[in-house]
DNA sequence: GTACTTGCAAATTATTTGCACACAC
DNA sequence: GTGTGTGCAAATAATTTGCAAGTAC
């Protein structure tokens, strides 16, 4: 996964005329090493543990940036839109665990053909989709069958 | 579109013990007849035309109770998801216009075979797909070709 | 009549802003 | 060195809760 090399990020960051700052890699690293999505409060609370200086409106600041960046995906969930999940900086899709909040990114949703479908019978020019898939990971299937709600 | 017969709402609500009351008659009459998605505080200020009293509570209240019967649904657009569009009442995705907020529902979008291929590839067991697509509606494709950000 | 609902005020939570200081480049 | 970022405190916005009174059935 590229999300993660340092050199890419900055690159973009350069583009931008943004800086690669100890902040920003904190929060990036929380997001990346996470195998589930996590809400701004979250990302914070275990940022600090690698910099105890971190503020929230910091963290709030970086998960606009790398979400604008594309390193970083917002998950929305029934209860809310206001977690965020590592993403591979491309094009890309989200499987969610219901249960446990793991994330799985996945890129081949091969809309085309329902897209290019809809143009014609709406007149619509669709040109942005959010596609996610929301189940039970492979783990949470055997604890216990415990189904959500 | 079956959204507005109060005959089936009545009898969604009764199932739960729930009852029809003005409030919520007010409520769903505006998303009914919207051809946008709206925000709570907008419902609000619009639905208090016909119900004065009706209070911003209860319109969060009642928009939580709607899109659980499945009436309305809640839309995620970049800057939120806390918008509202009507629903047919059946498995439905939102097509939406980025610049007026308009909205089309569609209910074909055909994932079972990418859904089928995800389940044997990360063997989660997928149960609940959200599909969203963004484009510019008609109208506002000939409005000056303006198009948004 | 009874249980569900409402609207209000107040509490809580989430998010944004202004600004002096600090840091990356 | 310069312009971008940061963290704090404070402001604002969004949402939820408790409760007495109201209303659908």
């Amino acid at each position: 996964m590229p999300t993660l090399e340092p050199t890419t990020l900055r690159a973009s960051l350069k583009q931008n005329r943004r800086k690669l700052t100890r902040a920003r890699q904190a929060v990036l690293d929380i997001l990346a090493t996470a195998d589930r999505h996590l809400t701004p409060a979250e990302i914070y609370r275990r940022a600090k543990a690698t910099h105890p200086h971190l503020g929230l409106t910091t963290v709030y600041r970086t998960l606009d940036l790398l979400a604008e960046l594309g390193y970083i995906q917002r998950v929305h969930t029934s209860d809310g839109c206001h977690s965020y999940a590592p993403s591979a900086h491309t094009h890309g899709h989200q499987l969610i665990c219901a249960v446990c909040g793991r994330t799985e990114e996945f890129s081949d949703c091969d809309l085309a053909k329902l897209i290019q479908t809809l143009q014609r019978k709406t007149g619509f020019e669709i040109n942005v989709h959010m596609l996610e898939l929301v189940g039970r990971c492979p783990s949470c299937q055997t604890k216990r069958g415990a189904r959500r709600k």
